[in-house]
DNA sequence: ACTTCCTTCAGTGTATACACAAATCCCCGC
DNA sequence: GCGGGGATTTGTGTATACACTGAAGGAAGT
C-alpha cells in the first residue's frame, strides 16, 4: 500500500468519525510527522480530500470542513435527486432475482438489528450490497460516481445521529420496500419508496441530531 | 498563479480541446518538460484531472480518458438529472426579476448567433450567465459542485458536434424557455423545459457527432 | 524455434532540501 | 506606555535525488 494511500485512509477515518473536528487546520509538517511520511504523499492525500469536499484548501493550511444543519438539508435534497433517479433506473434495467433476494434479506434484518456489535455490522453490510446492486444496476457510470462522492459526506453525517433499534428496524423495512418496487420493475414506485425513506431518515438525523462540540487543543 | 495551477489549466484545455487525444499516456517526467515545471506540481495536476474523470490513473501513468457514444447518453441522463432538479429548485427559490432579464437577452440572442466569432462567444458566456444564475438560486452548494463536475465534460462533448447558426438558434429559444418558467416560479414548466433542451441537444450532439481519430504520435 | 531467466531501463513513489510568503513577535523609537 | 518596523518563525510551493517496481528485451538452454 502507498503512504499517500495510507495518509488518506487515516485522515478521511479520522475526519468521518469526526476524531478530527471541524475546523481543525491540517498542517503538513505536522499530519506527515504524525502519520510518519513525507510531506509529499500527505500532500497528495490532502488533495484528494480537498476534492471529496471533506477538506477545504484555504490560505495557510487546509481545515476539515463543517457540516450544518443547512448542509444536512442540502446533501439529502441532492441525494433525493441521485437515488431517487438510481431506483427508478435500476427499476428499469435491474435484474430482478438480485433485488427480490435482497428484498427477503432485508425482511430478516430485524433479527441482526437487536444482536450485538456483529449482527450490526452484518445489516450495514446488507444495505452496502443493496447500494452496490442499484449501482450496478443503473449501469451508468457517472450517476454511480456522483453518489459515491455524495455517500462519503453521508456517512460522516450518519454519524450524528443515535441509530436506535426501532430506527434502524423501521429503515430495514423501508428498504425492503425499494428492493421490492426494483424487483417488480415498478420505476414510479421505487422513486417513491426512496422519497420516502430519504426523507424518514432526514428527519430522524435532525430529531437526534446532537451538535459535535469542537475539541480545541491547547 | 501557481505552477500546478498553470499545468492543470494547460492540461485540461489540451484534453477538452482533443489536442491530447483519447489513449495518450501522460508520462510525468515528459509532460514536466513540455510544460516547464517540475515533477512535483505536475502530479498535483494529474491528480485533479484524474479526480475529475478527464484522466484514469491506471498503473503505468495516467491515460487521457475516452467519451464514447454510451458515454454521452450516460452523461446526459445524470444531466438531465441534475438540471432538472436544479431549474425546478430556482422556480422555486430564485429571483424572478433575474431570470426575467436573462430571458429578455435570450430573445435577442438569435443577432449575436449569426455574427463573427466575439458576438459568438458573447453568445456562449450569456448561456454561462444563465448556468451561473440557477447555481446561485438553487443554493444548494452540494448540487452545484456536482453540476459543475459534469460540465467539464460536456465541454469536452459540445466540442465533438457541430454547432450550426440553426442550432444554436433553436437552443436560445429553448434556454429562454427555461428562463421563462423559472421567473415565472413555475417549478414543473422549467423542470420540462430543461429535459426538452436536453433532449433535443443530445439528439443533436448524436447527429452531428463525428468520432475523433486517435493521433498515434511516432 | 520456442521458452525461460536474467538484465536493464523507464517510470513512478517517496524523501528531503531550498525558496518564498505571510504572520507574529520583539525591540526600538517616540 | 504605545506604535511601527524589521527579524524570526512557521508553513507552503517547487525542485531534485534516490529507491523500488514492473515491463521489455536479449541471451542461453532445450
Amino acid at each position: 500500500m502507498r503512504a499517500s494511500d495510507k495518509a488518506y485512509a487515516a485522515l478521511r477515518d479520522d475526519i468521518i468519525e469526526w476524531r478530527l473536528a471541524p475546523g481543525t487546520v491540517l498542517t503538513e509538517v505536522e499530519q506527515s510527522e504524525r502519520l510518519g511520511i513525507s510531506r509529499t504523499p500527505l500532500r497528495e492525500a490532502l488533495g484528494r480530500l480537498s476534492a471529496e469536499g471533506l477538506t477545504a484548501a484555504g490560505g495557510r493550511g487546509v481545515v476539515v470542513t463543517d457540516i450544518s444543519l443547512e448542509d444536512i438539508d442540502e446533501l439529502f435534497e441532492l441525494r433525493e435527486t441521485l437515488e431517487g433517479r438510481a431506483a427508478a433506473l435500476a427499476a428499469e434495467r435491474g435484474d430482478a432475482a438480485t433485488f427480490e433476494q435482497l428484498r427477503r434479506e432485508l425482511l430478516h434484518a430485524p433479527e441482526l438489528i437487536g444482536g450485538a456489535e456483529p449482527a450490526l455490522q452484518a445489516y450495514y453490510d446488507l444495505v452496502g450490497r443493496l447500494d452496490a446492486a442499484i449501482d450496478a444496476a443503473i449501469s451508468n457510470a457517472y450517476l454511480a460516481q456522483a453518489m459515491r462522492s455524495l455517500r462519503v459526506h453521508l456517512v460522516r453525517v450518519r454519524r450524528l445521529a443515535a441509530d436506535d433499534a426501532e430506527r434502524l428496524t423501521a429503515a430495514a423495512a423501508e428498504h425492503a420496500a425499494i428492493a421490492e418496487a426494483i424487483a417488480a420493475g415498478k420505476p414510479r414506485l421505487a422513486e417513491a419508496a426512496t422519497t420516502v425513506h430519504l426523507h424518514r431518515s432526514l428527519s430522524h438525523v435532525k430529531a437526534t441530531h446532537v451538535p459535535h462540540q469542537k475539541e480545541h487543543h491547547g
